[in-house]
DNA sequence: TTTTTGTTTATAAATATTTTATAATTGTAT
DNA sequence: ATACAATTATAAAATATTTATAAACAAAAA
C-alpha cells in the first residue's frame, strides 16, 4: 500500500484529491501549512507528495528544496500558473512533475501511479523483473524472453507456462496443476496440451548444452535451476 | 551509448563482464581497487556501476555510500554471500540491485540494461522534455511529434497513446491497461479502440525500416527503444 | 453547417491453441 | 533379453482466437 502526502490549504481540493486516490488504493495524510507538510515529509515515511505551490507561510518551493536536503521523493507540484513550470525545472533532482490548476482528478491519479511505479523501481532494492537460469533471461516487465542474449519469441500460453515453471524451479508439477494452473481452475481441456505446449517451449529455449525443463516420467514436469 | 563502470579486483571476472557487456554495446571501464573506482565514478559520467562488495581497502559498500553523497547512479553489486543482502537494503536510496556468485553474463547484461533504461526514463521525465526513439522525437512541451525531422499530425488520443508508450518504454502494457491509462479510469467504452488508435499511429509513425509500436499477441503492445 | 476527431462495427488476415494421429521412449513383467 | 503396456514426443491438421484494416457511424469542434 503506498502513501500520499498532500499538501495543500485549500480544503475542499486536498479532500477531493484524498477522495479519488483512496478510492485508488492509496493511503493520503492532509497537511495544511507547508511548514507542517514539511515536517510530516521528514518524520514519516511517503511514496510520494503532492504540493501546491501557493502555501501560506511557506511555498511550496521552499518546502521541497528544504525536504530534498534530507529526502528523494517524486513530487508533484500543483500550479495555477505556467510560469511556476520553469522554476519547478529549475529544482533540478528529483523525479518531478507538474499539474496546471484546474486539473482532471483521474489524471492526477494516473500520474501518482506512474510516479510511484518508476520510483519504487529506484528505491526498492529487489530483483527487479527478470527470472534467469543458465544462458535463459525472462523479462516480465518487457514480457520478452531471451536465450544467450538474443529474443526469442514465445506466444501467450507459452509464455505463462515457462514463466510458472521458472517462478518455481526445481520443483515438479503434474500436467493436471499446470493445467490448471495456467489454463485456469474451471477450463476444460486435454492435459495433452499440456505436452504440447512443453514440446514447443523446449524447441525455442534449449540449446545444446541446456535443457531446462526436465521430463519426471508418469509424474510430470520440472524447470532445473 | 551507455557507459558503464565495473569495480572489481578479480581482473578475469571483471574482464568477462566487460566482454559480455560491449557486444551488448556498452563501453566499459574497469577500475581495481575502490579507491580508484570511487574517484573515476566522481569524476567522469557513467550511466551504471557494477560494483563487488569484497574489494581490498575500501569495501563496496564504503565506496557507494561515499559516491551516494555525491551522485545519483544505479549499481549492480555482486556478491558471494547472501547475508550482503540485507546491507544493500539498508543503504536505501538509489536504483540498486544485486547479484549474488556466481552469475551468468546475460542475465548480468540483461539487469543492466533494465536499470540504465528504466532510470533513463526518470530522469527524462523530470530533466526534458523530450523523448526520442530512433528518428522519432516526441517534445511533449511543444507538443509536437517529428519523425526524421518532419512534423507529424497527431490527434489528442493518438498523441497520449505514443507519449504513454514511449515513456514507458520495453513494457508491454495490455488493451486494457493502456485504455484506463489514457482514457481514464472510470471511462467506458470497448478496448477495440485502443486497437485502432494504435494502428492509426503506428500509420503515422512508422518508416520503412522503424516500427516501434510491436504487438505482443494475446498480450498486448510494447514500444521498443 | 462543415470539418475534424473519436468510436463502433464488420470483415479479412494473421496467429495461436487444441485435437488427433503416430512414433519414440520408458518401465515392467516375463 | 524380449515383449508388452503405459507414457511422452513429435508432427500435422483442424479449430479458435486475436489483431489489422477499412469503413460506417457518432460526437465534438470550428
Amino acid at each position: 500500500m503506498s502513501r500520499v502526502l498532500i499538501i495543500e490549504d485549500d480544503t475542499s481540493i486536498a479532500e477531493l484529491e484524498r477522495d479519488y486516490l483512496e478510492i485508488n488504493g492509496f493511503e493520503c495524510e492532509i497537511a495544511a501549512r507547508g511548514t507542517t507538510g514539511l515536517e510530516k515529509a521528514l518524520n514519516e515515511n511517503f511514496d510520494l507528495i503532492i504540493i501546491d505551490i501557493m502555501l501560506p507561510g511557506m511555498d511550496g518551493f521552499e518546502v521541497i528544496t528544504e525536504l530534498r536536503k534530507k529526502k528523494q521523493i517524486p513530487v508533484i507540484f500543483l500550479s495555477a500558473r505556467n510560469s511556476d513550470i520553469d522554476k519547478i525545472r529549475g529544482l533540478g533532482l528529483g523525479a518531478d512533475d507538474y499539474m496546471t490548476k484546474p486539473f482532471s482528478p483521474n489524471e492526477l491519479v494516473a500520474r501518482v501511479k506512474a510516479h510511484i511505479e518508476r520510483f519504487g523501481i529506484l528505491t526498492r532494492v529487489s530483483k527487479s523483473s527478470l527470472i534467469s537460469a543458465g544462458s535463459l533471461v525472462i523479462d516480465t516487465d518487457a514480457h520478452k524472453v531471451t536465450v544467450g542474449g538474443k529474443e526469442i519469441q514465445l506466444t501467450a500460453k507459452e509464455y505463462d507456462l515457462l514463466v510458472f515453471l521458472a517462478e518455481n524451479p526445481n520443483r515438479t508439477f503434474s500436467k493436471e496443476k499446470l493445467f490448471d494452473r495456467i489454463w485456469g481452475m474451471d477450463a476444460i481441456g486435454d492435459v495433452s496440451t499440456v505436452t504440447v505446449h512443453i514440446q514447443r517451449v523446449r524447441e525455442k529455449i534449449n540449446t545444446e548444452t541446456e535443457k531446462y525443463i526436465e521430463t519426471i516420467w508418469g509424474v510430470g514436469y520440472r524447470f532445473n535451476m
